[in-house]
DNA sequence: CCCAATTAAGTTGTGCACAATCTAATCGGC
DNA sequence: GCCGATTAGATTGTGCACAACTTAATTGGG
């Protein structure tokens, strides 16, 4: 069959579509902790380590800085992160988790469960298809 | 490992992470044709079946009105397609490629190879891969 | 037959993504 | 020690996603 372009045999299609399932279950569990899934993973980021530079939070999420400016600007403004320039360099701005940011974490930690449950997959499938993607974009990006 | 919340063991992580790759690795090569990856999806799903309505658009792609009112109106706007109220149902709005959208299909028949190839899995990675991104939407949005 | 409920598409508002550009701070060669 | 090049972050502009809402057409129960 010559036909190269049918859009259930997509790959991309396939990701483009989980990626958005998946976001989409974790919305309302979000919602109730007052955060985007975006700014989830930035806070991710900071349990685990926290005070990074805005370009230490983009390596990590590969997200530029026209992406984490705004979304680290209402972090602050939710009263979860503080920003200071750092004064060694300071072109860099440090982000420090509020105290409300840390506390936040506990609240947290039941998402990914309730997410995974959710997914209908075992734990072992879900991390093959982990480390199947984490190839992909390290091929892809690396 | 008390640890449920390292960002690097997160599905939803690496998903979001290799959509947004191969997104980008599509990027350029969707450029020389003038269209971004959404628009491309919508082709792939009117090259399959041209004249759909809008909400059968939506349902192939899981895209609301939202987003394909504004993205339709700009491929009508690359006069890649055209819109009309159906006679049969004034509510409906279908949806027909132009003769310039019918023959982009050639030029971007070579697109998904070009990726896979940049992805570095193999043929069978990448089935196996497919299947198990669509088991999990399908879970999710049942 | 009529009207309340439903449905299709469009609109509005918020928040990403990302390219391109800008400003300010730092670095490196001389 | 100066100045061109580099780097960090912010800003601007475009285009998704998606919730909430609006408008207009259709449907179905009484």
């Amino acid at each position: 069959m010559d036909e190269n372009l049918a859009l259930r045999d997509q790959v991309c299609f396939a990701l483009y579509s989980a990626s958005r399932a998946v976001t989409g279950v974790y919305r309302p569990l979000l919602d109730e902790l007052g955060l985007t899934y975006p700014q989830f993973l930035v806070l991710l980021a900071l349990w685990e380590r926290d005070g990074r530079t805005v370009s230490e939070i983009g390596t990590a999420l590969r997200l530029d800085s026209g992406t984490l400016s705004p979304l680290l600007k209402r972090l602050e403004g939710a009263g979860l992160v503080d920003r200071r320039r750092a004064a060694a360099d300071e072109r860099q701005v440090t982000v420090h988790l509020t105290d409300a940011g840390s506390d936040l974490r506990e609240r947290a930690r039941t998402v990914p469960a309730r997410v995974a449950e959710a997914a209908g997959l075992t734990t072992d499938q879900l991390r093959e298809l982990r480390d199947v993607l984490t190839t992909l974009t390290d091929n892809l990006k690396g």
